[in-house]
DNA sequence: CTGAAAGCGCTTACAG
DNA sequence: CTGAAAGCGCTTACAG
């Protein structure tokens, strides 16, 4: 049963028959092997022009060769740091003539489950890991995954082995979040409330962790929330009995409800406000936040991966994002 | 060249062996199919439970069968609404033990380019269009598409006939779009600003349409703004020279960024204000809006393709889905 | 109800 | 430099 049964879909064969030459020099030529001599090369590139033959994903795939195609995995795909990431993927993926397909889990318990699906499917080159949950790592890495580079996370420490030696993107979180600490102590702050988001993965923990680093050394007065992104709702819920001199978020999705709040109880002059990711937000509502490239970040998880598929061991096994505090 | 040198994936062939059924009746009990004797069944799902066997997708889509795979394409993966969509046709697929591998366009004649490429590839059992830019059903729609539905949009009565006879998912914007306008007439608005956002596609052509009638009909005051989805910017560059009684937005994204701007100027209270979409931004920043069911027109968009591929050819060829004015 | 065989579209050693 | 052949993992008429 031939799936459209439109149109009949032109396959190596019979574009070697229409030109008289070879399939295997046909896809030498596609595939770009050298060992062709100009001439044919030239005559099968017009045919394939000509023709308007595309190779067929299946059948590559079939034969173990690369596809072209790169998978992604994401977690938060509603949220702008995810897309935001998948965009610069898919432009990095594109300019080398791949494509992205991406996934989104939908917890953290599926996150794993589709790797491994994506994984047995036996299609894709590589996958780009963004922000993966931590609870992935305590479980074994799935058998026959192809090539895979890690975004905004890397295995901790005491992560199941298997998941070891792979490649990662990670954002130097604890250096900035401390940088921009460090600036609101200056301006006279002492006491701090911190706002976690809902979600334990690499960032939270290395945003929180360079938080409570912070305040302990310098021995602060805090507390700290956690259990939602919006913001207005966990200053609601939060009984304070004193108002602290900042309040420090997770994010800038969590930063823009606290501002709402703030703003309405006219107390946006009053307490100093960051966020975390660099938002459009973080701009129109004017709070301090540390700007995080989320496009380079893609962008550079598709070149590694891509390294890794070429074969170029050489490569960095892992890159440091640096980022930029905005006061 | 095998792709994976590690443990070697277990086809159906080395299940056969193992089991001693032939390959033809292991496939027979993979796809369901009828003929084969609740013994051998059940002996046939336990190998495959124990050996832990996954079909290769590649081998499937070669042998022309379904993959359960459906791709994805939307133009606007950053925004919240693609986001929402994504999410509803996600867990729909998922419930019909089917994936769902979605690819972002950049721009608009991106849009085009992309289903040509998913097309070609020959894998995926259907595919859903996400509010597709205006600009595609003035091209042939390509060749050997699997089944496609339309969420957010139709063509248009001058698209090419390519086009025409696929389901659709709209939304009902033209009704609820003048509902809203009528609540905000009987309280008392006379002068309007509307903001479009900056893609012309099936919606903004709709609300917009919507709004011209409305503000045309009973003649009144009215001027509109195009170009960005950043309301702040849009208000600032406008030169108002009297107030407007209500601003309305395309979207809750824009309606939130002219809130702020109301708000900074202390306007909030004097001009009514509303957006498009039930954002939950919509209830922090206390708008108007009219919510849409994101999640189900991903959903029902997913639950009409599967129509098509199972050859339910009864299903319905438009479903419209109706919203909520939120005043 | 079950199996052997052909075929889907590719790639890549192998032989020339 | 080029081609014939084997093989990748499946499905499905066909024959029994």
């Amino acid at each position: 049963m031939k799936k459209n049964s439109g149109k009949e879909t032109l396959s190596i064969i019979r574009l070697a028959e229409l030109t008289g030459i070879s399939k295997s020099t046909i896809s030498r030529v596609v595939t770009k092997h050298p060992s062709v001599s100009e001439k044919t090369r030239e005559k099968v590139e017009k045919a394939i022009e000509k023709y308007g033959y595309v190779p067929s994903i299946s059948g590559r795939s079939l034969a173990g060769a690369k596809t072209g195609i790169i998978g992604l995995i994401s977690p938060y795909i509603a949220s702008g740091y995810a897309a935001e990431v998948i965009s610069g993927a898919t432009a990095e993926a594109r300019s080398q003539g791949a494509h992205i397909l991406c996934s989104a889990s939908h917890n953290e318990s599926d996150y794993l489950e589709l790797l491994r699906d994506m994984s047995r499917w036996r299609m894709m080159d590589g996958i780009l890991l963004i922000a993966p949950p931590d609870l992935i790592y305590k479980e074994k890495r799935p058998e026959n995954t192809p090539q895979l580079v890690i975004c905004s996370s890397k295995p901790a420490p005491k992560a199941d082995t298997s998941w070891k030696e792979l490649d990662t993107v990670t954002v130097a979180n604890r250096k900035y979040q401390t940088e921009l600490l460090e600036k609101f102590y200056e301006s006279g702050c002492r006491s701090f409330i911190y706002f976690s988001g809902d979600d334990q993965n690499y960032d939270a923990h290395e945003r929180f962790g360079a938080f409570k680093s912070f305040v302990e050394e310098k021995k602060l007065k805090w507390t700290s929330a956690r259990g939602s992104y919006n913001g207005y709702e966990m200053m609601s819920a939060m009984k304070v009995e004193k108002l602290p001199d900042a309040i420090i978020c997770f994010n800038d999705q969590i930063a823009c409800g606290v501002y709402q709040y703030l703003k309405e109880k006219g107390l946006d002059n009053k307490i100093k406000l960051s966020g975390f990711d660099g938002d459009p937000s973080s701009e129109t509502y004017k709070f301090s936040t540390v700007e995080v490239p989320l496009l380079q970040i893609g962008k550079t998880g598709v070149q590694r991966l891509f390294e890794r598929i070429n074969g170029y061991n050489e490569a960095k096994r892992e890159d440091i994002i640096e980022l930029k505090v905005r006061i």
